[in-house]
DNA sequence: GCCAACGTTGGC
DNA sequence: GCCAACGTTGGC
């Protein structure tokens, strides 16, 4: 079981929107940057958790917890011609991009904002900090542990 | 809305 | 295979 932080705008889908989605599952598709495709088609498993976090508003932060329902199989957005994803060089027998679903879990109590994950000891080595462009990231157990604590929940 | 960082593309 | 041009991301 490993631990991820998964980026999105709220504006384009939200830690609410999951929430709200038939069965709290969403399919993580759209994703067009070669290391977190090799994320999600090689290492993202059913179980593993993720960090869900808000980017590209005044007050970046993580704010909930979700899980992976499915791991990494062809993201057939990129396969539509008329979505905003397309790519035209997929196919099915090479789709190039992979996708998980994912499922809400719980919010945090309080949101650990970037500020705050800048500020902490522990955590100064966490791409969101070094890379901050990679929208999804792997996260050590103990960065996982101390964003839980930081966030107001108990133990795993 | 600006702009730095950085990933991707394509000419050579 | 280099690297300049270009596009995108995301913090501020």
């Amino acid at each position: 079981m490993a631990f991820w932080l998964f980026k999105t705008e709220p504006g384009c889908f939200s830690f609410d929107d999951l929430k709200n989605r038939p069965d709290m599952t969403e399919h993580w598709d759209g994703v067009r940057n070669f290391q977190a495709r090799n994320f999600l088609r090689d290492s993202i498993k059913p179980g593993d958790l993720i960090l869900f976090y808000h980017s590209n508003i005044p007050e970046p932060a993580v704010v909930g917890i979700a899980e992976v329902v499915r791991g990494g199989y062809p993201d057939f957005t990129a396969l539509d011609p008329g979505g905003e994803h397309f790519d035209p060089k997929a196919s099915p027998g090479n789709p190039i991009w992979y996708m998980v679903d994912v499922r809400y879990r719980e919010p945090l109590r309080k949101q650990v904002t970037l500020e705050a994950i800048k500020g902490h000891p522990f955590l100064g080595d966490m791409p969101l900090v070094k890379r901050s462009r990679l929208s999804i990231q792997p996260v050590t157990a103990a960065e996982w542990q101390t964003i839980r604590t930081m966030g107001g929940l108990e133990s795993p």
